[in-house]
Parts: structure tokens; C-alpha cells; sequence
DNA sequence: ATCGCAATACGTACCGGTTAGTAACATGAC
DNA sequence: GTCATGTTACTAACCGGTACGTATTGCGAT
């Protein structure tokens, strides 16, 4: 049968290589309950795969945990480029924006904050191959909070956005300490301290 | 030899109690490598006892970790009370004080953040009996920054207290993410909240 | 004082389960 | 045939936890 007999719609007949069934199934797992808490055997048995398919693709647990902070770090730019789904040109309504949604998630029951933090915690370890792409992030997004802060015109850009990012970073422990937690002002203390930041007459 | 050659002073020889070791040893590694990255039996070894003694003391390592947890809980409440050793009237300075002692900890390069907040990261589960001390610590202390927030005399005591305790949990978070982090700003980031939160009129 | 004895406090040695990781081989699709 | 995958079986280390034996101490009766 060459003309296969598709009811509707090119679908390419998932071949959905085990490498990606693993990378979502560790996603969602070790975000969930954590990197140490969950064992290679969960994970497979989740991905419906075996496995030596894991260690075809990675090469140890390290480098699954890794190659996991890389995606979360691709879908993070995502949240956070595109809070809400729309797309913002007003650095202070962008940022705004993103503590809006994130504050809302962060109180519902099983928030469990950001995973590169929490992999951090997990490993103190500085050579720690998903710490060091945890750091690297990191890196990266307090320079974005940063320009974003310098082009809301704040007096001190760094102060601002250190200040917007330790907010932040605030949500995302304390969202996973508890339901109806801080975070539900974390939107007032936010405008508060930009318009601190910006003005001045 | 009766009349034994004591050098000086009437040393009761302390026989430091296995049990207290065992809580000593737990304590550092617990909050230097995290609680499910270390051992019961490196736990036994550091301390310079044996399992059996950690296993009479404590029921299991769960039991150990929530010890470890009231430790800290109690070692916090010093530190936070008195800031440097110093005590406040002004809940300003007071809570100003505690940012710039930790702030100062925070960017230094071992930092571990909070081992409160660390273990909850840790331990998903709610049922957990470490988390339990540590969600009730939380929650203690978001009371007592807000009953501080009124003190300062805010206008939302509550959204102040907020986000005072987001800052604070930004600081533990991003100060073992790297050194010389955003938590450099955090003193002058609680100035601006604070005086923007007080009195306007 | 010293004997007897039990409570206290600790160590030696071990167990069973779990974990990350591997080797060797089979199978099905293209 | 070759590529990706499944199957089975294994290992070596580690981990939390325990059964059991032992030294030291405190203390009442003699």
C-alpha cells in the first residue's frame, strides 16, 4: 500500500522518534517532581520506550536533565517574549504583562515554580551539566530585565531590573510554597517600584 | 589514679550526645548539598557515629530532615530578629537591616539561599514532613513581615509585607545562582518599596 | 565498699530493594 | 541491508533501615 489510506489530513503517521517521546516525558516528570526524585526506569516507562533508547540518545541521566533545562529554556523565552499570547512594543506593559500571568499561575494548586531555579537547588554543584545551563540563562535574562528596565527610562536601569528580577525569582519559590501565597501582589509591588524607577519630576 | 590530671578548669568531659551530632552533621551537609543528595550514611560518618545511632533518634531520614528543618527554623528567627547582632525598634530598619546582612551573605560565593526554601523545592509532596515545617515557617514569616509592614505605618500593609517577602525569597534564590547577582540591588530595591508604600500625602 | 543488675548508649555486620548504566540479540520498516 | 527500536538480562554501587551484641554507668541492697 503506497497511497496510504489517510481518513483526513496529511498526517505523517507519527514515527515520533523515542528521543522526543523521552525529552517530554522527563520534562514533565522532573518538573513535576524534581530531577533526583525521578528515576531513569519512571521515565522511560512513561516515554513507553526501554531503556537502552534513553541511552542511545543521551548519554547519561546528567545530559537528559541538561538536554531538559535546554527546552525549558526555549519554552521560558517563549512565556516570556509572548506573555499571554500577545506580543508587546511598551517594556513596562511587556514586563507587567508577564507578572500578570505568572502570578496567576504561580497561586494555582501544583505551581511548582521555575525549573532552571529549581534545578539549582537541586545541584549546588557548579560543573553540573543542567546547572550550567540553568546559570547561562539566568545570565541571559537578567541582562533582558535589564534593557527592558533601561527602556522604561528607569533612572537606574540595573537597580530596576535586578529589582524586577528578584521579584520575579520570588514568585517562582514562593508559588511552590503555598496556594494563595505572596505572589498575588507581586503585580502591585511591580508597578510600585517601576513607577519609583521612572519618574521624577 | 584516682584524682584524674586534669591541665585546667573542671571539664565535665562532655559526652555529646550521638543524637546532637547527628543533627549538627545533618544540618551542614543538608543545607550545603541538599537534603536527598546526601546519605544517611554520610550523615553517620561525619558526625563520627554509626546508623543504628541516627536510627534511634530519629525514625527515618524523613524524621531527620524535618529535625533539620525546626534547626534552621530556630536559627532563622535569630538571624532575623537580630539582623548583625543588632536589635530594631523601627520595623524599617529593622527589616532594611536583615536585607543588607543577607544581601551581603547572598553574593558571596558558597551561598546555599534558604534551607527552608530549598527543602520545599526539593519535597513536591505535600505530605512530606520536612515541608510541612517549612510551609509553616512561610508561613510565620509572611505574617511577620506584614504585621512589620504595618508597623512602617503602609497603606497596604498586606501588598507591602508581599512584596518585601518576594524580594527577600528572590535574594535566597538568585544568591546561589550565581555570584554577584541581582541581589546587589536589593537593598535599594526595598527602599523604593517601602517609601513608595508609606504615607503620601 | 562492693556486688548485682538493669538502663543507657553505642558499634558490627548485614539485608533487601533501588539506581544508573550496559551487553547481546531480535525485529520490523523502508 | 541498515536504521531505529524493543527484549532480556545483567552489574555494581548505593541506599534506607535493622537484628543483635557490647561497653559504661547509676544505684539500691548487702
Amino acid at each position: 500500500m503506497k497511497k496510504a489510506v489517510e481518513p483526513q489530513a496529511e498526517r505523517p503517521e507519527r514515527p515520533v522518534r523515542a528521543a522526543d517521546r523521552i525529552r517530554a516525558s522527563a520534562s514533565e516528570l522532573f518538573y513535576r517532581e524534581g530531577i533526583r526524585a525521578v528515576g531513569v526506569d519512571e521515565v522511560v516507562e512513561r516515554a513507553g520506550v526501554t531503556k537502552p533508547s534513553l541511552y542511545r540518545s543521551f548519554a547519561s541521566k546528567d545530559d537528559l536533565a541538561a538536554a531538559y533545562m535546554r527546552d525549558y529554556d526555549l519554552d521560558f523565552w517563549e512565556k516570556f517574549e509572548n506573555p499571554g499570547g500577545k506580543s508587546y512594543s511598551d517594556p513596562r506593559e511587556h514586563v507587567l504583562a508577564y507578572i500578570r500571568v505568572l502570578s496567576t499561575r504561580a497561586v494555582r494548586k501544583g505551581y511548582r515554580g521555575c525549573g532552571l531555579s529549581n534545578a539549582t537547588v537541586e545541584y549546588p554543584a557548579r560543573d553540573n551539566p543542567a546547572r550550567q545551563v540553568a546559570e547561562a540563562h539566568k545570565k541571559v535574562f537578567r541582562k533582558r530585565l535589564r534593557d527592558l528596565a533601561a527602556g522604561m527610562g528607569a533612572r537606574q536601569p540595573a537597580v530596576l531590573g535586578d529589582a524586577l528580577l528578584l521579584l520575579i525569582e520570588g514568585i517562582y519559590s514562593t508559588g511552590q510554597q503555598s496556594e494563595e501565597g505572596p505572589a498575588q501582589s507581586a503585580l502591585a509591588a511591580a508597578k510600585l517600584l517601576i513607577d519609583a524607577s521612572v519618574a521624577k519630576p
